[in-house]
RNA sequence: GGCGGUAUCGUCUAGGGGACUAGGACGGAGCCCUCUCAAGGCUCAAACACGGGUUCGAAUCCCGUUACCGCUACCA
């Protein structure tokens, strides 16, 4: 199977687990809690499937079990080893690790059709020799008939005699599981009590007729055989739980817990996709945006700390983690938080780890060279220190950092329309403006200050009379941080430089 | 259609019978700070889906209605 290599390829280093938290927390778990992420690569890692993965991990996280991974790549016409890539990738940029082996549910076929066929013989599952057209028609027909379908057991009816004829004569047949009369519920750890009544659970096919499993009964065998306690996904499932609990019960096997998040939906209140906008958690990624920025956004959305908290490390939300703080309803992706947060985030992660997050996206927009941005690393620091506090993702301080990595500027047409409107009077300012900085002897703001603030109060002027034009000269544009630290910033040849290239333009 | 789930400002949410004149945040409007833009501070507009109960008292509990979402495959 191909897929394996990508196994190999991509095994995470371990992370440091985090230890048990000493906080009486009435939620906390009878043993060591183990949970998976089993998403199916069958596209990119979607913004709610890494939410799902986020709950699970932070889960294991606070109460210091595990965290696996499980790709459920049983439906071989829709999986490919591109998706399964682009989902590992997901989740290591956004730090979600997990603690063992990939899982590869394609690997497990045998599995599954032995646990099938330990049902046959226990007399929870029967031999179906129905088509699947044979049931599409009879689908149609009780649909046409304003009916709903169910299976009418018919096969579970035939003689023994029967079924041994049709088997020796090679007839396929499915697997299908009877379901017992009674109730099927479960105190599921964000809804409590669900129950279905076990009438309005179809005799569903565990196996099919060429001995593959069928979505339920893979994900029943494969959470047994990873000791999985905890099962958490998203509440689009809540139907197949019944199903996958009599599973359990006709295997043996003792139950795990349920947690069924709520989903992402979309600006219109419909679930999450492309008609949306992004989708996939990589284009966040491109667009700038900090995975702790992420998910601490995603945390927000479908699970609340309590109170008013609302910026948070990763550190912390695996502190703060509560499955109580789980919400049941549906929220709406709301791009204008997630950048307002990234801002947010910006200002408050560590200026080395934002470095690394900078240049490349400089380096992509053929701003500079990764030697050199290395070859002056303390102006570096200062510039994006200057610049993250008024960006709210990397892509903008990609964008303000221009002039400052610029050999040459081009002026903002509307910066020049407001701030040069008398080219005249623009000039022989920015003249004067030049003037008095060359006669600075330091090039730092506290000397550059005084002296550019005691020409405008000489001229009579206002400080923003001198700054505004000398703003554009500088960088191009009407916006930049504070004059000073633009001055600082550029250094005393590069600045005159470019008061003379201005002046040129002017005259 | 059947079954299941959900329902507090436009959005994310706090709230778990009296502390609610319903709090915070994003976004919006305005003010302050200020050399511009951000950031920050302050102010304003903005919500308990509806109807019945239970209770001295309900956003909080129960029932119903409505709306929305999900499932309803030999898909996952």
């Amino acid at each position: 199977m191909t897929e394996m290599s990508v196994a190999a390829a991509a095994a995470p280093s371990a992370a440091p687990r985090t230890a048990p938290s000493p906080a009486p927390d009435r939620y906390a778990p009878a043993g060591r809690p183990r949970l998976r992420f089993a998403p199916s690569p069958t596209g990119y890692l979607h913004v709610g499937g890494a939410r799902t993965a986020l709950f699970n991990w932070l889960y294991a996280r606070h109460f210091g079990g595990d965290f696996l991974l499980r790709v459920e790549d049983t439906d071989k016409a829709r999986s490919n080893e591109a998706s399964t890539r682009a989902i590992f990738e997901g989740l290591e940029w956004l730090g979600l690790t997990w603690d063992e082996p990939v899982v590869y549910q394609g690997a497990n076929v045998a599995r599954h059709a032995d646990d099938g066929a330990r049902m046959l013989a226990a007399g929870a599952v029967y031999r179906c020799f129905c088509t699947a057209e044979e049931l599409d028609e009879r689908r149609a027909a009780a649909h046409a008939r304003h009916e709903t379908f169910t299976y009418d057991r018919r096969c579970d009816r035939l003689a023994p005699a029967e079924i041994a004829r049709l088997v020796a004569a090679g007839t396929p047949y499915a697997l299908r599981f009877r379901v017992p009369e009674g109730t099927t519920g479960w105190n599921d750890l964000v809804h409590g009590e669900i129950a279905f009544p076990n009438k309005d659970i179809d005799d569903f096919v565990v196996l099919r007729s060429d001995g593959t499993p069928v979505y339920n009964m893979a994900v029943v065998s494969d959470d047994i055989a990873m000791r999985i306690t905890l099962v958490m996904r998203g509440d689009d499932h809540i139907s197949n739980t019944p199903k996958q609990i009599l599973l359990y019960h006709a295997l043996g096997a003792p139950l795990p817990e349920f947690a069924h998040l709520p989903m992402i939906h979309g600006t219109d209140g419909k679930k999450l996709s492309k008609r949306h906008g992004a989708t996939a958690v990589a284009d966040y990624q491109n667009q700038g945006i900090l995975p702790t920025a992420m998910l601490n956004f995603l945390a927000l959305l479908g699970w609340s700390p309590g109170g008013d908290r609302e910026i948070m490390t990763v550190p912390e939300m695996v502190k703060l983690f509560s499955p109580d703080g789980l919400l049941r309803k549906a929220a709406i992706f709301d791009l204008q938080k997630l950048e307002w947060m990234n801002g947010q985030h910006l200002s408050l992660i560590a200026l080395d780890d934002l470095l690394p997050r900078v240049v490349p996206a400089l380096v992509a927009a053929g701003l500079a060279t990764t030697e050199s941005l290395a070859a002056r690393p303390d102006w570096f620091r200062a510039l994006i220190d200057l610049l993250r506090v008024r960006a709210r993702t990397v892509l903008d301080i990609v964008r303000q950092a221009e002039p400052y990595l610029r050999d040459v500027i081009g002026y903002d047409p509307e910066a020049v329309a407001k701030q040069w409107k008398d080219r005249e009077g623009a000039a022989s300012l920015l003249a004067l403006t030049r003037t008095k900085l060359a006669g600075v002897t330091e090039w730092t703001t506290a000397a550059l200050e005084p002296a550019l603030r005691e020409l405008a109060e000489s001229r009579g002027l206002t400080a923003g009379k001198i700054f505004q034009p000398l703003r554009v000269a500088l960088t191009g544009l009407t916006v930049s941080p504070g004059i000073f630290d633009v001055l600082v910033m550029l250094g005393r040849d590069r600045s005159l430089a470019r008061i003379d290239a201005a002046l040129a333009y002017l005259r």
